[in-house]
DNA sequence: TGTACATCAGTGAACGCGCGTTCACTGATGTAC
DNA sequence: TGTACATCAGTGAACGCGCGTTCACTGATGTAC
């Protein structure tokens, strides 16, 4: 054991980010332990301590790591259809609702905890931020349309179906299997094909 | 203080499920313990397992109840629209999407409970259940059409926006005040009085 | 109807557990000469 | 470059706290005679 090295040191910190964002992002921020972090990396408890100040910093950048990776997976998913905009969209849709036990969405997987009194702003802020990338990611896969000004009646319909999108999975995973949520699951999907 | 008479005991069972429901619906399972539910009527916390088996045995209860009271709402807000069902649905939308501190949606509420792993059965039965519901209230009020076989489309139009009006909620409550909130808010109040 | 006893709703302290955080300690790393 | 000392990443036990649950106890209620 003994002192680590700047650079070892340095790279404990981001494993315990990583980490820290692939267990709350699976399971939820109240649900994961600091222990259960520490441990997942090989390490002990107290060290935990040398790289935060509290847990609650933790889950600021964990939340904003989960936030790019959704980002750039969200662009590996549109990618491959080009200029094809709705089917851009659509594929996004489709993938975001098919079932991923582990990478769940960083927008439901840090709501509870976001939404809670126990989130500092700098959490608030981020959750924010990323949603807003995530959004105009997905207005823009569906439609091109630069300038701060007013959303367009596609924009707003495209807004709807993010909203929908987002509110199928938050009742799937708590219901399970239910006939309901697989028809709720298939009139997302129907609607992002169809251009609504 | 002494014996109270079965009448008493039974009051006081009901008072625990309609206090919890209240509790849990605002703020969520997790952050309500059971000595907040026995001092918010004014006994002490022992007393609680006189009724119940454990919290959880509560929670099952609390959640009917609040599906309960959701629906009765949801039929309060239908029924001055008379037949135009169009303007049912839309201000069932926009009565969702006000904010309510206190009365939050059930289906948002319990979804963190409800999905880990400490939720039993009887919770995840009741939750999928009173989901149902709720949805089957909302397509009635969209459209009307009795039999048990394929959704028209208009109805799985209609399943998207119940899934957009919570998603939206979901990610309002997580983010706070954001522009891009009351923009969703707003693309899903429209689609609904505009028949989407 | 009156009496003696059993029941059991509610009390409040205690238990056990998990968790976030702290702390004295270790020993390799970094630094000053 | 070599040496002596300070630093500090990581250890692992301990602390404090909140929470779900248990338990011995109280005394009014319910019941059997």
């Amino acid at each position: 054991m003994g002192r680590a090295s700047k650079e070892e040191a340095e790279r404990t910190r981001a494993r315990i980010v990583e980490t820290a964002s692939d267990l709350f992002r699976a399971s939820g921020v109240a649900q994961v332990s600091v222990a259960d972090i520490m441990s997942a990396i090989g390490l002990t408890t107290g060290g935990f301590y040398k790289h935060f100040a509290s847990k609650e910093a933790l889950v600021a950048e964990a939340l904003e790591l989960a936030f790019t990776q959704a980002s750039s997976n969200w662009r590996s998913i549109t990618a491959p259809h080009g200029d094809d905009l709705a089917a851009q969209r659509a594929e996004l849709v489709r993938n975001y609702l098919r079932p991923h036990p582990e990478k769940r969405c960083p927008m439901i997987s840090y709501s509870p905890h976001t939404a809670s009194a126990a989130a500092e702003d700098a959490t608030r802020s981020c959750y924010r931020e990323g949603t807003e990338a995530l959004l105009d990611s997905f207005l823009t896969a569906g439609r091109h349309e630069d300038g701060a000004g007013e959303r367009s009646p596609a924009e707003r319909k495209t807004m709807l179906l993010f909203a929908a999108m987002i509110g199928a999975r938050v009742l799937k995973e708590a219901a399970g299997d239910a006939a309901w949520a697989e028809e709720l699951r298939n009139a997302v999907i129907e609607a992002a094909a169809a251009d609504i």
